[in-house]
This record gives structure tokens, C-alpha cells and sequence, in this order.
DNA sequence: CAAAACTTATTAAAAAATTTTAAAAAATAT
DNA sequence: ATATTTTTTAAAATTTTTTAATAAGTTTTG
């Protein structure tokens, strides 16, 4: 990013340097803050007012801030107000799904330029990082995004991925692994990759439910059961980007066998392959079910919307197997909670939408296995967006990463 | 701390201000450091040589700062090194165990600079702050410190722990629960206070085996099981300060009854408590054991050590509960260990001298509950140093505080 | 209700502080 | 012994802060 006016790629020192990690740190707190005044910029910023207000002239002359109106006063003259321009940093998000990705482009406001675009592929798919290049450049042609605006590509996707050094050890062609490394030389920009639970949570920290919670746990309760957690305010990683592993921690002995190899795993009593085999199985024994009656001769088609659907009408059997789950979900939840002590738990994911139905047992199961005073602390919460969190989250974190780095060395400022 | 000369409690704004702030990132890197050369110092506070230089010669003429010999050069003039001054930033630290307590002070090389100071009290004892207080002024009394060079007062102690607002919610006499704010009352000094289990992870992160492990467990395994947490490089109290109630989760259903009014937890089959009972009742069902020799007329007296020195000397009875609480607490871990996927879990407390008898077991149920990739990546070690870590712990999180102020408005500055 | 008193923001010149530059000093490597 | 590297010192150049004056509001008060 070059914020030092006649200066390309060039290391900065001494002066300079200084120069450009203030008019980072001002990108970064209008990036926060949506718009400053120039006094709380200087104050925020450590410096007198004339020194911020030469630093944001210098910006506005390259076109990362405007000004923006004028702020509210509590007794004096009205502030300028200054933003980061609408149209001068953009970055590409993309989350891929068990078979399909989407993609969108993101403006520093976090406001999508482009419609979602999406695609067939799998984090096995050795045509991947090819796939999101070329569906990026088409997205960039066509709705004419000048490329040297955007700073940076992320990717969210499934699997134990190690953020840090941009791996996806669950990617099956190990040649493939490094998914960061090979996005990084397609691209020449700037790669963020990461588990797609975690950038959900992150996304429901910075613009969702789990907003303003420094210590949040996010659960993305779907097939399975994703977990991501805000820890001190930040995105919590764990040493090589394994945590969040709820879901495959034994709660049955000698349970039904789960994907991961092993038996009895949370995921095996609590997530949505439990509910639908369930189901069917109900309806296989000729239950007294409004899914017996509807699904009864396509049992394949059945998904857990329809369990959700038919528990919200009432259905019984519905209700009993939900209950199922979110007692066992509770459980798995108790020991989180106990172990972290967080604010709030924002729930996502399809099963999320059955509410009350899961709700209510959840709270039992933490009356039941937590102390007192710790479950009395923690706020359980249903989020209101968690098809978007994904790929806000990534998009947030890019801009994050963008803004932070202060070195003045992004590797990669052009295509 | 006065670190403008001629100006004393007073607020500071602009240069003076941007001053006191540098210098105290000046102490801050020193304390980290031990020692620092000019020019790495210039660096790493983003300021040029020269006014590095006058910040140092500030400090040195307040007596905060010293030269310190010259130290390696790569080729070239040896720097001259600099260092925080031996005697002139003290810090009291406390810990309290069940009904003892142990007090010595600190300066900001982490030395004690005097023995320590032992007395009975509890946290129930009503007469605690005025025994704390009344034991530090003896020790400043005796040993001729000048209470101005004290900064502040740590105090580490069991109970479930609200750091951000001082309180122990376990204190049972609810006038008495901040300690925090009637410590301050007391002292006219910043008061710190925190839990035992958290207080001591931070001693063997700072000190000790966690040394340099941004992703730390740190066990304090004795008569409960006391977990604290080093998170992204961070010690991690939880929301209200209850994070690490591990010990609190059920584990066996229907079990025996633990202290906290629950059924089963971890407490209940992996702890000192766990260890003594089962090592009595089998005296007293005469197995054939070393213990049921040596203390079949005196059960009273058995202790946790006396188990773990039979087991060394080979006695089967002793191995076998000591196998069996560790493989309890490995499956406690293995929770722990999927959920937050640290790079080590360092074992302290009594139980932790038992080394390969616990070290084995814990192995085999990490193996047997964790996912391969995640136990795989995980080291466990003993403490060599928990007896002291605490305390350790408590003064490294004090000059942490004071250094980090970086408002110039210490509320106590004086006693 | 209007004018005075008080706040807060901005601008520009003076004062202070910091960085840059260049030279000297001290050590290492060839 | 000479060239090179790094630290330190000191003066010049630059930048930043301070100060004071002006502008533009809000609150208080007669």
C-alpha cells in the first residue's frame, strides 16, 4: 500500500516509516470506527491535531479518506468528519462450501461491490486455487474493479486448516495442501486462509451477534458441529490451528462410529447427521410423524430443515429429536463453558433456526453440568445472519491484516 | 511513577505526555529484556538514536535505569547496554494457600530482595488485610526498603477470582469479597489479585517450562485441579474470571459427591482427594501395599506424597491409583486439548513429582480420546519450579501493570 | 428570546523537539 | 595495517508541538 506520495515499493526508514505506520494505524481506526473527527483521530493516534490533520490531507490526496459531514458537538464548533473512501480498497472473499464456493468482493465499508458469484468445487479439487482465480478475474472484469485497488484474497473453507502458515491438512493431495502458498504466487496479493467455523465466528464478533464480546463462543451447528471462539477479544487459533475441535471429543463410550474414525464423538449425538438418521429411522418404524406421512417414500430428500419445520407445527417426534440433540449439544457446550467462562454462545447453522426447540434443552443441560455461577453468566444467543458471517468474517480479517501491517513490505501490492 | 522530572502527580498532556509514554515502553522493554542496546531500543520504539539516547540518559539520571558493561557486536563498536536499576522498582507479593499464607517482595529483576515471610490466615479471615498489610510493613521495616520504590501489591489466592473487578466470590462474608479495593484502601498502592491456578500458570509461562509457548495449559494438580490458561500469548481469565473450571465438569455420572454440591466431576476421580480416600480404604481393606505397612495405625496422616514415594519404590497398590487418576485427568485434558489445541501442558502440584506414573497414563487416554493430528502436536512436561511459580507469577504480572500505565495517572503513586 | 459566556474546532506563526546528516570513535575482519 | 562495520556525538535540517488568534457552534442568563 503506498500512502508516501512519490515513493514505490521502496523499504521505508526512519521518518517515513513513521509517517506510513501512522497513516496505517489512521486507516485502521476509521476502518473501526466508520468516521473520526480529527481531534479523536489525533488523540487516538498520539499526536497534535495539526500533525493528524497533515497525515489525513496526505491521505485524502491519495484517495484512501474523504470527509464526511460534520459530527455532533457536546457544546462548541461542529468537527470535520473523515472516512475511508468508498471506493479504494477492495478485497476478494471466498468460502467454500462441501461442493460449491461463493465469492463476492468487499469495500472497506464491508458493503459487497459485486453480487455473489458462485461455483462448483471442493477443498479436493486440484483445479481450486485456478477456479477461484479465474472466477475472481471475471468478477473483477465485469464489474470493471480496478485491480490495483484490491489488496487481498481470503479463503474460507472446511477441514484442520493452520491459518499461520496457510495450510489445509484435511486436503487429501498432500502437493495441494498449501492452499495460501499457491493463491499467494496466482495472485500476487496478499492470501488469508482459515477454518471455516472460525472466520464465522469472526465475522459474528465483528458484525454480528458476538459484537462488542471480547470472550464469545460461535457454533456452527449444521452436518457438523463448528466451533469458533473470540478469546481477549481476538480470534483464537490454537497452536497449529486445530482448535475448536468439540465436535470430535468422545461423549458416548462406545458410540456410533463417526467420520473422523473414532466412536462416540459429540458430533455423533448432536449434530444433523444424528437428527436425519434419526428421522429415518422413524419413519422406517412407521412412527406416528408428519415426516412419516410426508417423507415416507422419499427418505433420501429428507433434510433437517424439514425436521425444524415439522417440529415448529408441532410434530412430536419432531420436538423429541431436537431435544435429543440439543440436550447433547448442551452437554458438549457445559464443558466449553466451564473451561472459558464466556459472555455469550451465538448459535449458527441450520439447527439454529429451530430456537426454543433446541433453546430450551441446551439451558437444561447447562443447569444440569455447570456451577451455578458460570452458566448464570453466559448469554446463549441465536444469530441473525449466519449465512453472510462467513464471508464477512473473512473480508473483516483481511482488512485487519491490511491495516496492521506495518512494515511497509506488503510482498505483493499489484497483480 | 514519576518519570518527568520536576513534575509530580500531575496529568500530562501532549509532549510531555508522548514522553511518559515512551519512557515507560523504555522500562517495559528493559524488564522484558533484561538488557538493550541503544540503537535496539531506538528501534523497537520507533524513535532515531539521539532521542533514544536522551530518553536513557533521563531515565538513568532518575535512577531507573543504569548502564550495564557493552554488549556483542556483529561486527563493529560494542554498544553500551542498559538495564532497569537493581533497587528502584519494588513489588510486594502475596499468595494464599488454604491456611497459610507466604509474602516476599520483588525488584524488577524478579529477585526476592527479602526472605519470606510466612503467616496463618485463610480467605475467610476477616483480619486479612490488615495482616497482609501488617506482615509487608515489617518486611519493608526490616529489611530498610523505601516504601516510595514499592509499586504495588499481588495477591494470588484460591476461589473463583474476578480480576478485572478484584473480587473472591468465594469469600463467604460478602463484605469481604473485594479484596482488591480494601487492599488499595490499605496500601494507597496498585493492588493486584488473582487465582492461584491462573497466577501460577503465568509464573511458569514467564519463568518457567511454558517459557515462550504462546498456547500454554498449566496444571496445578494437588488436592483439586487448579487450570490456567496462556491463550494467543495472553494469560485468559474468562468473562467473570471463572475460566479453568475444568475440575467442576462431570465426568461420571451418578458419581461420588465433590465439594462443589455436584456429582462426578474430574475433582471427584482425579485428584489428591481421590488419591488419599482410595489409598485408605484400601489400608483398611488390608491389601497388600507398602502403605498398609507403614500407615495401617495412623490413616490420618497418609498424604498424596506418601502414595507417589511408595509407587517409586515400586509398590503395585500405589501405582495402580496413581494409574488410575491418570488416566482420569488425561481424559479431562484430552477435552482440553481438542477445544484449545495448545503447543504444551505443563503439570505442577504435588501430584506432578509422580512423573512417569502419571506422565504414562495421561498419554494413553490423550491417545484414546484426542484426534491423532491434534494429541500429536501437543507437549506435556513437569513443573520444576511450582512452588515458587505463583509468586513468580503474581510479581511478573505486577511490572507488567505498572510498566503498561500509560496514563500518567496511577491512582497511587505514595504509600 | 437574545446576548453573553463558554466550548470546541481550525488555522497560522513561534517555539521546541526530533530526525537527518556528517564526522568521529571504537571495535572487527581481511 | 587497512578497510569495514557499528556505535556515538554534534550540528543542521526538518518536523512536531505549542501558543495564540479566529471561527463556529452550545449553554446560560438576564
Amino acid at each position: 500500500m503506498i500512502l508516501t506520495k512519490g515513493i514505490n515499493r521502496i523499504k521505508l526508514t526512519g521518518n517515513d516509516l513513521k509517517k506510513y505506520r501512522q497513516k496505517k494505524k489512521i486507516l485502521h481506526l476509521l476502518y473501526q470506527h466508520d468516521s473520526l473527527s480529527g481531534t479523536s483521530i489525533s488523540s487516538k493516534l498520539g499526536v497534535s491535531f495539526p500533525t493528524a490533520l497533515t497525515l489525513l490531507n496526505e491521505l485524502s490526496e491519495l484517495k484512501f479518506v474523504e470527509t464526511f459531514g460534520t459530527g455532533v458537538s457536546s457544546g462548541g464548533r461542529k468537527p470535520n468528519m473523515y472516512r475511508l473512501s468508498n471506493d479504494s480498497i477492495y478485497v476478494v472473499a471466498c468460502e467454500l462450501g462441501r461442493y460449491k464456493a461463493k465469492m463476492t468482493i468487499y469495500n472497506s465499508h464491508n458493503q459487497p461491490v459485486t453480487p455473489m458469484c458462485y461455483f462448483d468445487t471442493n477443498i479436493d479439487d486440484n483445479n481450486l486455487v485456478e477456479k477461484i482465480y479465474n472466477n475472481a478475474q471475471q468478477l473483477i472484469q465485469e464489474f470493471e474493479i480496478d485491480v490495483n485497488m484490491i489488496y487481498g484474497i481470503g479463503l474460507t473453507m472446511p477441514g484442520l486448516i493452520d491459518e499461520d502458515r496457510g495450510i489445509n491438512h484435511t486436503i487429501k493431495n498432500k502437493e495441494y495442501t498449501n492452499v495460501r502458498e499457491r493463491l499467494e504466487a496466482r495472485f500476487e496479493k496478499l492470501v488469508y486462509i482459515n477454518n471455516d467455523a472460525r472466520m464465522q465466528a469472526f465475522g459474528e464478533y465483528i458484525f454480528g451477534k458476538a459484537k462488542g464480546y471480547s470472550n464469545a463462543v460461535i457454533i456452527n451447528w449444521s452436518w457438523g458441529i463448528g466451533l469458533g471462539m473470540i478469546l481477549n477479544g481476538k480470534l483464537y487459533n490454537g497452536f497449529s490451528g486445530f482448535a475448536g475441535e468439540l465436535s470430535h471429543t468422545k461423549f458416548v463410550d462406545d458410540g456410533d462410529l463417526c467420520i473422523c474414525g473414532k466412536r462416540g464423538c459429540l458430533e455423533t449425538i448432536a449434530s444433523s447427521n444424528f437428527l436425519v438418521k434419526n428421522a429415518v429411522k422413524g419413519i422406517e418404524d412407521n412412527i406416528v410423524s408428519q415426516l412419516t406421512l410426508k417423507f415416507n417414500e422419499r427418505l433420501q430428500e429428507l433434510q433437517p430443515e424439514d425436521v425444524i419445520k415439522a417440529a415448529k407445527s408441532g410434530d412430536e417426534f419432531s420436538i423429541s429429536l431436537l431435544n435429543k440433540i440439543g440436550l447433547a449439544l448442551g452437554k458438549g457446550l457445559s464443558f466449553t463453558i466451564q473451561l472459558l467462562n464466556p459472555e455469550i454462545i451465538v448459535l449458527g447453522g441450520v439447527i439454529s433456526q429451530a430456537n426454543l426447540f433446541i433453546l430450551t434443552p441446551i439451558q437444561q443441560s447447562l443447569n444440569k453440568y455447570c456451577l451455578e455461577q458460570i452458566s448464570s453468566n453466559v448469554k446463549i444467543v441465536i444469530s441473525e445472519n449466519w449465512e453472510q458471517s462467513g464471508l464477512q468474517g473473512v473480508s473483516a480479517m483481511l482488512f485487519q491484516r491490511i491495516f496492521s501491517d506495518m512494515n511497509s513490505e506488503l510482498k505483493y501490492d499489484y497483480f
